[in-house]
DNA sequence: GTCTATACGCGGATAGAC
DNA sequence: GTCTATCCGCGTATAGAC
């Protein structure tokens, strides 16, 4: 299930490709493919043998960045005990994985043209919010109900997040563990 | 003040220049000027007359996008009575302003590199905020709870936009109007 | 699977004429 | 204030050799 390693010299050019970029936009907000290859070690032709494009190789980051967040979620959810706690833990869990992989948050949430081309990764996206499902339901008996908590705690930790790294919140540093309280109390506030 | 017409061909030029860039933001995610220009019915070298670079351009848009926001977000609160009712009608307006100009929108906030050499426009993105001093002040006494209020109010309203935007919430036309009800509501139950 | 070489196009920006 | 012409650099993508 794992991609394959599929490397000779490089043993994973794919991983080394894929960091090169990411680190890219976290210096520069863009990455170019040429650019990711030097960093990589490798001539600008090579990638073409492991993505079919550019978008395909960013397509690739945003699908293991839905990935990392469920895990991360997951976790944060399983360390609470009631049910809204476990909310209050994911919005501080998103702030956090937010300010820990920022130039990943912003792949997976402002890479663009996704729900076209890229359909699964609009599933894996949404499927990050299915975490809260279990939650929800504990709290809000009507179903439609329990679908607009799960909405409004994802938009909470999301502004938070965008706030924090915008630097609306100051020096984002210094900002993250205050702001991941808030993420903690506003959502509180909302059940 | 404002900024002189400047124009002969055109009349206005810078004006002719900006709406083409939103266009081309709104179409494509992103714009070139010798785009924006052809679409404005100029030679590629026209701009350099009106902007020092293309970053000048994109700040001199974000710049006119926060005065919208001013303008737009200072009428919804006159409009409410109450302090909680206001700072609930400035969350349904930063949702509607974010579905009604999209590129503009996207363009204050996301458009990179603003702090260091556009400093101006960071301010005027936290002169938006301000609006809900007034308030914040009457609903809560110690001013640093009243700061932390008007952050969250703000993230929280943020992140309804944001999600709409994404499609998160379904189709961003069709969710517009709950979405709005949405951000209203869990403002309220903020305060 | 990777390299070298190359075709192709485009965007940013400037010089100089009108 | 705008145009024409031009320089320069870069990125995407492919072909063909190893």
């Amino acid at each position: 299930m794992a991609t394959r390693p599929t490397g000779k010299h490089h043993g994973d050019l794919r991983n080394a490709l894929e960091q090169a970029a990411l680190e890219l936009v976290a210096q520069q907000g863009t990455f170019t493919l040429a650019e990711a290859s030097r960093r990589a070690g490798v001539s600008v032709a090579a990638p073409y043998k492991h993505y079919a494009d550019k978008d395909a190789l960013l397509a690739s980051i945003a699908q293991k960045g839905y990935e990392q967040q469920y895990e991360r979620f997951s976790k944060a959810i399983e360390s609470a005990a009631d049910p809204v706690e476990q909310l209050a833990a994911f919005a501080a869990a998103y702030v956090q994985f937010a300010a820990d992989n920022r130039a990943l948050f912003e792949i997976t949430f402002n890479a663009g043209l996704k729900k076209t081309r890229y359909y699964d990764l609009a599933v894996a996206g949404n499927r990050v919010l299915t975490l809260l499902r279990g939650p929800a339901a504990q709290l809000r008996d009507d179903p439609h109900s329990a679908i607009d908590l799960i909405h409004t705690v994802g938009a909470v930790a999301h502004g938070f997040a965008a706030f924090l790294l915008e630097g609306v919140l100051g020096d984002p540093a210094d900002a993250l563990e205050s702001t991941m309280e808030r993420a903690r109390e506003a959502t509180r506030r909302l059940i």
